[in-house]
This record gives C-alpha cells, structure tokens and sequence, in this order.
DNA sequence: ATCACTCTTCGAGTGCACTCGAAGTCAACA
DNA sequence: TGTTGACTTCGAGTGCACTCGAAGAGTGAT
C-alpha cells in the first residue's frame, strides 16, 4: 500500500477509506454511471484524485437524501456531458432540495407527534389515554 | 357499502380511504403483528374502530420516520401484552426519537451543502468551482 | 337475484440498493 | 519470490416492505 504515490492519487482501498464507502460500491457507482471519469494507473489500477473524493460525497448527500441511484445518473450524465446544461442540472437539483424540504417538513411533524406521546408516558397519563392510540 | 354502520365501525375499505393505507397492506400489518386486536362483525369482516385508526395512524407515523417493521411489531406486542411494561415501550420509543432527531440532523446538514451548491450554479460561479465537485 | 365487497390462503413478483463471493489474471512492494 | 491488493466479469443473494393476483367461498345492501 502506497501511501502517498505520486499526485496524491489514492488507491480504491484509500479512498474507501475515507469516503466511508466500500469498494465494491465504490465499482458498482462507476459501473452503473455514477462517477465522472476516474482515472487509472498505467497499471490499470483506479486512482482517486481529490475531485473524485469531492464528487464521492457529493454523491453521498445526494442519496443520504434520498435521491435514488437513477436521477444520481441522470445527474452525472448531465455533468459529464459538459458546459451547456447547467439549467438542467440546475432544476435537478432544486427538485431535490424541494423534495428534501418537504420530506424533512413531514419527518418533523411525525416527529413531533411522537414526543407527545413520550410525554404521554413520561407524565403517567397513559391510563387516562385509553389505550395506546392516541396521536 | 355502508356508509354508517352501528357503532361508526368501518370496514376495510373505508379504512383504506382514511388512513391511505391499502386493503392490503391493512391485512398485511395484522398478519405480521402490527396491529393490536381488529374487530370483526358477526359475518367475520373486519371493524375499524376509531381506535383501530388512531393506532394506524401512528404505525404510520412510525414508519414513515424510518422505524422497521418488526420493531413496530415489537412495540404492537407490548402493547398487546397490556399494562405493565410501560417503561420498555418509554425506552423503544425514546430510542426511535434518538434515531429520528439525529437522521433530521444529518440530512439537515446534506440539504445545507446541496442549497449552497444550489446557490453556486445560480450566482454562475460554475466555472469558478473547476468542476462539479466542490461541496 | 345480483353485484360489490369481504373473507382466507397462497405464493410469486417488484423495486431498490447494495453486498458478497468466486474465478482467473496482473501489479507492486518487501 | 512471495504476499497483498488490484483488476475483470459474473451471477447470485440479501433485506426490506410491500404489492399483486387469483382461487374459491361467503356477505349484505338494493
């Protein structure tokens, strides 16, 4: 294991590593069109650069969020394709932050209920709700 | 289908439509142990009590705050299992919140970085950011 | 009587995102 | 030279939560 080869590129395993990510996900994102180009050694092997570590978690947040692996290809796609489609990269990503928002929003309320009921408990007035049902 | 029955009980449809939980995942949930005793007329079809809906209503809750099943089954059961356990219910609930509050933290914190990624394409300070990758 | 609804059981299918392993080859470092 | 790790392709498996359909029988309002 080369720890600082030249470039500061990282081996599969070093950049799993530190994405958090395992290998065979990081090949199966690459296969199935989620990275941009990564580069490789003479040897063949992937190198990661800092930019390919930078998208790495980008495409973590992305699916952290929620967003599933196809619209993160979409997403790739348009960026690969280069200059020109920023509009539409741009209108993914706000359909995403609003999905986001409003799934956040929703996951809060819930939430919210919830606590109730833990104070439900938490005050003994469980006899006095009935049953288990209330909120 | 009757809109009124005696007692205000509903049937299965009805129950769908109130809660948008289908027929049958609404059967599904009783079969796996989801729901506490269900109703049943004389002829065997199911009765929705208000009851009945209130604790769907927090199974739904539940779920859509990312508890698994089974763990919903689990807290079915100690219900089911009456008065008494109330303090490991307090405990599975107080560790589904923990859950909660920090899964809302963490895509909080996403969200944050893909809105400022957002607002880096809308000030066209693309070409600034070499790629895609930054955030 | 008719027609919509319900019941049961059953198993199979869907969608998603990994996750794992294995085979066979090649590369890099000690 | 030997061990570790990388490569490829491949397919199969996992886990989760539905989701669907169909068979065959009973129910209940009009």
């Amino acid at each position: 294991m080369s720890l600082a080869t030249v470039d500061t590129a990282l081996t599969i395993a070093e950049a799993a590593e530190v994405t958090g990510v395992t290998t065979h996900t990081l090949r199966y994102y690459e296969r199935d069109g989620l990275m941009l180009a990564v580069d490789r050694a003479p040897s063949g092997h992937r190198r990661y650069t800092e930019r390919d570590l930078g998208w790495i978690r980008l495409v973590t947040r992305l699916r952290a969020t929620g967003m599933p692996i196809r619209e993160v290809r979409a997403y790739a796609d348009l960026v690969r394709a280069g200059d020109g489609n920023e509009a539409e990269r741009l209108a993914l990503l706000r359909a995403h932050r609003d999905r986001v928002r409003a799934q956040l929003a929703e996951v809060a309320t819930h939430l919210e209920a919830i606590e109730f009921k833990i104070a439900a408990y938490e005050t003994q007035a469980l006899a006095c709700l009935g049953e288990d049902t209330a909120v």
